[in-house]
DNA sequence: CGAGTTGCTTGACGATCTCAAGCATCAATG
DNA sequence: CATTGATGCTTGAGATCGTCAAGCAACTCG
């Protein structure tokens, strides 16, 4: 599928001083780091509105509306909990909750016009994600996000 | 820096059929989606041995003696979190809290040998990972890594 | 209608997290 | 040496997050 020795020659002039191929575990570690310190990063811009990491996740899945079931899958959480954190958001006006006109017994949660905006600034205030991404040019954006795509399959159905 | 048109078709043939450059924000979500995937493989993981994802984190930190307050510093929260953490892995045999020679204020927390070996399987039961790094061949780790390896000074040290 | 299922909430309980306060120890100063 | 201040850890209060079991309302199917 690849011809390494143009490959790898290609890549090394792109990504500088290539290592040697890196050992799985040393891959994976990598990725762990970048993964908690973009996480950690998220949880700081929301700190600064106010909002924990879990609220602003329930945010940033919120385009349309969603009944709470759907949001339990989303987050991979007991229905139960996410009963507590749709409390609060409610409670400060950034989410709303509606009658689902198909099945009364569902209830849909839609962010509010602020609830909205909080979630785009808070996006938009990840400085140390920004800054990262900003490290790379276009070819090397379009590269890494090829081989994202191939973990995804991988990753998102587990066994 | 990069020859485009070469590299760009180099990408092609490497990544499949190559998606148009990305938005940074394409980007940005693809790396979320994927680090609470791996986030969740590993909590997962350190659930079926019992332990909590941050039980395992904190574990894993543990090369060597650390104080509390370097595991602190290492999980960013609070020094006081780290104690009822700590006290619980304790309890389970999987930690031992060692008084500093130099310093007797300090507690340096040591892995035994069950937690070496419990964080050690953990790591390895992280079958989503593995599996989506098998995905790619020895090449596109090398890219992948180096890709990635641009990315952590941006992410890591935050302004 | 009746039985089973599904969607949401509630209550109990444990873990995580922060903050303020406290105790012991160290370091520096007079 | 004694005092002052900083540092390392723990404790307790209070909020959030997370699960499970139980409950109620509403849907589905026979």
């Amino acid at each position: 599928m690849v011809n390494d020795i143009k490959l790898l020659s290609t890549l090394e002039a792109m990504t500088g001083p290539t290592p040697h191929t890196p050992t799985k575990a040393q891959l994976l570690e990598l990725v762990a780091a970048l993964g908690t310190a973009q996480w950690q990063d998220f949880a700081a811009a929301a700190a600064r509105h106010g909002l924990t990491s879990v609220q602003a996740k329930l945010l940033a899945q919120l385009k349309g509306p969603v009944p709470m079931r759907g949001l339990a899958a989303l987050l991979l959480c007991d229905a139960s909990n996410v009963t507590g954190i749709v409390d609060r958001l409610e409670a400060r006006g950034l989410v709303r909750r509606e009658p689902d006109p198909a099945d009364r017994r569902v209830k849909n949660v839609v962010a509010t016009d602020e609830g909205r905006e909080t979630i785009r600034r808070v996006r938009a205030e990840m400085q140390a994600t920004h800054s990262a991404l900003d490290a790379l040019d276009e070819a090397e954006r379009t590269a890494l996000y090829g081989l994202l795509e191939r973990l995804r399959p991988g990753l998102e159905h587990r066994g």
